[in-house]
DNA sequence: CTGAAAGCGCTAACAG
DNA sequence: CTGTTAGCGCTTTCAG
């Protein structure tokens, strides 16, 4: 600047302000300060512009797995919110690891970040409480804060989702229905369990610790636990899983054991022959995913982008200077009927 | 940190020497300087000290659009990669539009990102001459950059896969086989109607431009194209799909055309039945994709993340100051058989 | 081992 | 309309 300043013979400052298109620059000098820009090639060194104003025009995103179909939804929203706002997004991948939550939120903070969208891993945000003190903004997405860090939040109605889900399978008939869940220690997990659960009590079922099985999305352990849900003494009816990774791998490993793969749904909207591959089960899925409806895949819909998109609202909506208390908001999930989930429980055979 | 060193009754640079861990520091010192900056809760700006120091520590990444599992993937990627490094990462989506290549590449640039790396939409890099000449660094992943603009880049094997994909439904006795591609503006996609030309003439099959369909993978383009192509008089046997999305597409065009949905695999590897939902069309996709298996849909599978990560590591390497030539890595795809391109075709009625 | 001074590239505040 | 001065928070350089 210094060096375009020299070139056109003015002062410094008159280069910030063309730079800046600040209003009371002669246009006679404005035009001699932009040739002497073009010719030295100068591009305004935005990161010594955010140090002397104060905000840095950046976010940061902290989500579970970039890659995953889910967060990368999310994320895409999150970063068109932010761009809309003339806000940079860092973005960082905690894989479900609470001391990389921290150190990429620190880092980002370390940046001075304006604000932070965090899909958190970890319980435990005490040490969120000095970024706080000193100016930072959080908007947490998919999951609360852990207990004493005050932010708000932006959820879907995991509790309400899981409970319609299982609901629907009872409503077909359905009577021994098994989950399949995530962690127990994630949120959403234990949301959804919740939800099974209220659904069961709801319906006068009672609840089979037997039907539930919560662990990692991993075909391994997927598999597994398929293998003795299904060769127990009164196996379930039906499933319901905990979230797109467990639908997706559910069905690979049913088509596995049942030795083919899942089927379509026919023609017709609901099929009332059993879709090859399920074995006869029905089947509802937290969140949506590619293909299902190819598959006839009965789903709790979750909206990854709205979740991303009213977290970065409320974001900017807390960096403009909105002081209310802190909110939490629960989006609606929504059932989506395919096929699988409105199949009827095979005839009963007798027993003995 | 004037603070803490006022605190700590020491000077500014004992502060800084403390926090950085640079050698030299009493231990004693060393303590009160650490008491004082927690009883301040004080936490070193990064943004002042990268000014500072000349280098952001931090990239810069531009693609399609990171809510698509092949960016997202390769996204991921470099985000470890750069993380790795000590680096964080600014993401941005183009969307398709040059234009908002280029704000985001030179808003990177204005935070004087120390690197890029580029998913072009556009064609046209003279943009990037003066970020050059200023030192940052770029790699091209996925597409090359324009003409006129030297730097390394990191490609799949388009032309030999589309060519091997080609060759495969050929060898599977397919001799009309029709092409599905992205936008011919692409780069990708017109690499891969290359291939797709190139393994017809290999095989001594004519070119038929009426079984070339390019265009953007959305649904009402594509069922148009693919009525079109059916009802033609002389129609494809088989289909060759020109990247994920388009495939996905396809599947669930061809569904709602035939009137049921594609199926499944069963229980052997390479079923002899026509998978329901094709119409007797044998298909490979460009790309692999989720539940591709399950569907018994073969592909040739590039491979999302080694792109970025190659292209992250090539990167850092210039950043470390590697100065030799250009280079343009070209990873291979694999050609993954799963029932869909392994179908005869039906038996020649004749015609009149 | 510690400190004072200068300055990274820019903008805010106040002159002229 | 233009310029000067100070300083964002840090590190570099050099001197004690």
């Amino acid at each position: 600047m210094n060096d375009v300043a020299a070139a056109a013979g003015v002062a410094l400052k008159t280069v910030s302000r063309v730079v800046n298109n600040e209003p009371g620059v002669n246009a006679a000098t404005a035009l001699r300060v932009h040739a002497a820009i073009d010719r030295l090639g100068y591009r305004r060194n935005d990161s010594a512009r955010t140090l002397r104003r104060g905000r840095t025009a950046s976010i940061g995103l902290v989500i579970e797995d970039a890659a995953d179909v889910f967060y990368s939804s999310l994320s895409r929203a999150v970063e068109e919110t932010a761009l809309h706002h003339g806000c940079l997004l860092f973005t960082g991948s905690s894989q479900e690891d609470a001391a990389r939550e921290r150190d990429l939120v620190l880092a980002f903070c370390a940046r001075r970040v304006d604000g932070l969208i965090i899909v958190p891993a970890g319980t435990d945000h005490t040490y969120l409480a000095p970024e706080f003190e000193a100016g930072t903004r959080a908007v947490f997405a998919d999951r609360p804060p852990g207990a004493g860090c005050e932010a708000d939040v932006v959820l879907s109605d995991n509790v309400g989702g899981a409970r319609a889900g299982t609901a629907h399978l009872i409503a077909h008939g359905h009577r021994r229905v098994a989950f399949l869940g995530d962690l127990p220690r994630i949120f959403t997990a234990a949301e959804r369990l919740r939800g099974y659960r209220e659904a069961l009590a709801a319906a006068g079922l009672p609840y089979d610790e037997d039907l539930v099985a919560m662990g990692p999305a991993e075909p391994a352990r997927l598999r597994a636990d398929l293998t003795r849900l299904l060769g127990a003494s009164d196996p379930p009816t039906a499933l319901l899983t905990g979230n797109g990774r467990t639908t997706v791998e559910t069905l690979r490993a049913l088509a596995s054991i049942t030795g083919s793969a899942p089927g379509p749904v026919t023609t017709g909207a609901f099929p009332d022959r059993a879709p090859p591959g399920l074995g006869g089960l029905a089947l509802v899925g937290f969140d949506d995913f590619e293909l299902a409806d190819l598959l006839g895949v009965t789903v709790v819909a979750q909206d990854p982008a709205r979740l991303g998109r009213t977290a970065a609202d409320l974001l900017f909506l807390r960096l403009a200077g909105d002081d209310g208390p802190v909110t939490r908001f629960e989006l609606p999930t929504r059932l989506i009927p395919r096929g699988s989930g409105e199949r009827p429980p095979p005839p009963r055979r007798d027993r003995g």
